[in-house]
DNA sequence: TCAGTCATGTCAAAATGCTGACATGGATAC
DNA sequence: GTATCCATGTCAGCATTTTGACATGACTGA
């Protein structure tokens, strides 16, 4: 008698604390509630601080781009735009001359609040990557990303 | 001159895109986004599909329980239930002797449900375990494990 | 006994996000 | 040219989730 092994069944345990994708919610809870309850004292959101970074890098994305890059739907980005217009720290401008997507760019005082929050975050992070072995950061970054890719549609 | 590398710095890039939180988010999102189209046919959100599933294993768990497993607030998970119950997957008694926490049981419409819902459930979720090398599977949940509670004040 | 603390359940209001729908500009196929 | 398709921005309505607040039951320490 010698099958292999129990076989460990492709879904190993009942107990669903042990699947990937509850740790996968869990870490990702985590990382929400620590982020934002850091960015609050700085007045930002999670949506708004990851819309000023994203412009930060790529100034004149549109809001599609910006939804996209957010994993909101356009209608949810264009609400942040509008918060964030009102607080003076993107510009919009409400007509272009080439097609229909409006670039979207950071004021000075958006630069500011986001290179301030930044801080705040990267201090999160920080935490977050000195917990992890440093050897399986970049298979854990890699790891995430094909997982993503698998369920893209 | 031999400063020995250009010595990656402690935040790496400066691209967003290559952040742990990011690419948490990520994938995150692309299992919610694919959980949710799934569960539709089921008539069960994310949320709901949780709560059955951890009813499942441990009847009995309390309202407080449940959010506190599903990674939301007291007061969204009793949105849930509400919804669970109105549509006959659980019961939840109005009173109790002992405290104030009601436990909540499935229903065997309850049972039913989760168990066909499930099987679509478990399919993306292999998709996203296939997808990555065996070896390094039990390193991951380590790691997000590990992140979480890094977080977790 | 009794005051203080904690966890639970719940109400109300606000914020946030999504689905569905529609109009417009651009690109493409014919 | 024109018909079709696609991406964008936006409106409206609905669902979900959170924050804030309050009352209740249980435990603890004085």
């Amino acid at each position: 008698m010698d099958t292999p092994a129990p076989a460990l069944p492709p879904h190993p345990t009942e107990d669903v604390t042990e699947h990937v994708g509850y740790r996968l919610k869990r870490a990702s809870a985590a990382l929400r509630t620590a982020m934002d309850k850091a960015l609050r004292e700085h007045d930002l959101t999670v949506p708004q601080y990851s819309c000023l970074e994203l412009l930060d890098q790529q100034p004149g994305l549109s809001n599609a781009d910006l939804a996209r890059g957010t994993f909101v739907t356009r209608q949810s980005a264009n609400v942040v735009l509008r918060g964030l217009k009102e607080a003076g720290l993107i510009t919009r401008p409400a007509t272009t001359d080439q097609g229909r997507a409006l670039p979207v760019h950071l004021t000075p005082a958006g630069k500011q609040r986001l290179h301030t929050a930044r801080t705040a975050v990267y201090a999160i992070e920080e935490r977050m990557v000195n917990a992890i072995p440093g050897k399986r950061l970049t298979a854990l970054l890699k790891d995430l990303d094909t997982m993503a890719e698998a369920l893209g549609e």
